[in-house]
DNA sequence: GTGAAAGCGCTAACAT
DNA sequence: ATGTTAGCGCTTTCAC
């Protein structure tokens, strides 16, 4: 079934059937019946490929992610997927399989540059789609790792300097400040801290998050109290248990733990020291990851609108695609986060 | 960049380029050398848009997915990413996104059947992919959902008897009976079975499995102690609430759920009612989510090979497409689970 | 062993 | 308003 096939049935050149089925000419009722009819009835489906070639225009959108398995990167293809179906697009999915390799120092990217860069310019340089969304596992500067390619790019989760480039982040040093003023407004005063890896950027990003909440509230925090952990629950647990060792004087009310996996390990240790959850310690978390909703009692955590992570980069794809849009590189959205009350936070 | 471009700097026809990128024919190596020269030097990547249409032949595979958010839908991708990259395949991604109108009535698929068939003709008929896995969200039948396109599809996580297609799923019912006889091992006898949505596949299955074990071991299964949940959590605290109840006399030493949410509810109920865990009542849990790594202690549980499932389907895909393949159409591969081992099951 | 040229299915400029 | 036709970039037949 081509489109000359349908040209033939509707006693009709193939330009006319491309201009009712594109609606580029205006084509006489009588005409256009003719095609529709021959279209319902042989159930033609124009060749994309050969549309494409002609064209230049594949209507795919490359979605390099760094790893399917992060837990981030299913809400965000989520949410790319939303908005990429409603405008038409397909979505052609690459993933680098970082986190084998990477387990969670997911800030050595850098040698993957590579890998990253030979999956792009297949992408594009073959011709396979029109923009790119790079999905990052968390949120860092990934400056230099992109290369320009000549077509848009858009990079999720994650930002960059590169001028070439359009981001979509979340409100992270915002959100962590929110989270500790959620536990100064539960009356808390001496909070803990576990950072993810210290040189990590979201840790560092929490960290002001944390210290301009302090500032703010003319409090400070007691650097006795802050524990560097790596993001995993193990850390959680020994932060924790390290700080009910050694502060067991002056315990803390409570814990804001820059990640949900952490915050958990953190109340294992709570309770492994007989103590209560939280009554005696509260705990507050990151990330609102699924297993947040499962602990008992619930997590009170921050959420990172993920969805809107991906929809909005897919927004800024498709909007440099359409025809009279000027570039937009460069524009880096940043998204709000909002607080999931749990049941670890208790008013003192 | 075209290939004429690169004949033209190689002084050579566009034939030769051809030949010496696809190794179709010998190429003095004198010439081969000049193209590979003006190829590196140019940067130059074949258009495959422009092969494609020559070809016939894609290298996609359409992977049509019943929910991004499912949670075994991103190990199940991970596994045909695996082999698909290996195979020299791209992943043109679709997402149903069923979750949202059908909650936890996945049964009901039938009603999305329109919405399916047109994904797929787009992806087939618009010449975008050479095969399509559908990946579903739980393993059931759905023979006459997925129309005859004349292109090979695979579906995975669920079956049906269709000629025209293969699945790959999991041994569903032997791995709900080694559960059981896991903890007929751990000396359990008196067993409650807190069961899915009684009348999908998976549930019966199960039940299926769970009285094989039964009658292997020469022992009964107590109506009683059967109680039909839903799948969530919710259901799997009152089932058990309601067995504590009405069997208190005579308690069950553990309890199977048919999946690890109904199973954690039933590990609050145990819990609730002041009973220890596992001492007093063993829980046993189906498919390894992540939760169950989380919970305390660790469920024990059984794991379904996603990603395995994801890797074979993609075999099965590839397969077919190789030049000298048969169809091996209405193939169904059926891949073992294993029981990960947790705290909740006490020996007697 | 190599090159000329046809043609994959479509769009769009151009002619009518 | 509609048809004719060139051409997108590649592969492959056929002739040499």
């Amino acid at each position: 079934m081509t489109i000359k096939d349908v040209a033939t049935i509707a006693r009709v050149s193939t330009a006319t059937v491309s201009y009712v089925i594109n609606g580029t000419k205006p084509v006489l009722p009588e005409k256009r019946q003719r095609v529709i009819e021959a279209i319902k009835q042989t159930g033609y489906q124009p060749n994309q490929v050969a549309k494409s070639l002609r064209t230049k225009k594949t209507n795919n959108i490359g979605v390099l992610v760094e790893d399917i398995l992060g837990f981030s990167t299913s809400h965000i293809i989520n949410g790319i997927s939303e908005h990429v179906e409603q405008s038409g697009y397909n979505i052609l999915l690459n993933d680098l399989r970082m986190l084998g390799s990477l387990f969670n120092r997911y800030d050595q990217i850098v040698q993957q540059k590579d890998k990253i860069s030979k999956a792009l310019s297949l992408l594009v340089f073959g011709a396979r789609v029109d923009a790119v969304i790079y999905v990052g596992m968390f949120d860092r500067d990934i400056s230099g790792i992109i290369t320009d390619l000549g077509k848009p790019i858009i990079i999720a989760y994650s930002t960059a300097k590169d001028s070439h480039t359009c981001s979509v982040t979340y409100e992270n040093e915002q959100a962590s400040a929110d989270a500790v003023r959620y536990l100064f407004d539960a009356g808390h005063r001496r909070i803990a801290v576990i950072t993810g890896l210290a040189h990590t950027s979201p840790a560092q990003l929490r960290m002001r998050g944390v210290l301009s909440a302090f500032k703010d509230a003319g409090l400070v925090l007691d650097g006795a109290l802050v524990k560097n952990g790596d993001w995993e629950r193990e850390t959680g647990y020994s932060c924790m248990k390290d700080l009910l060792e050694h502060e067991k004087d002056n315990l803390p009310t409570a814990v804001f733990a820059m990640n949900d996996l952490m915050a958990i390990g953190a109340m294992d240790a709570i309770r492994d020291a007989g103590l209560r959850l939280p009554e005696d310690i509260s705990v507050m978390g990151f990330d609102n990851r699924e297993v947040s909703r499962f602990v008992w009692p619930r997590l009170t955590t921050v959420e990172i609108d993920l969805k809107g992570i991906g929809f909005a980069a897919a927004q800024l794809a498709v909007a440099q695609l359409e025809p009279g849009s000027k570039k937009a590189k460069g524009r880096n959205i940043v998204l709000p986060s909002r607080i999931i009350p749990g049941g670890t936070v208790a008013k003192v």
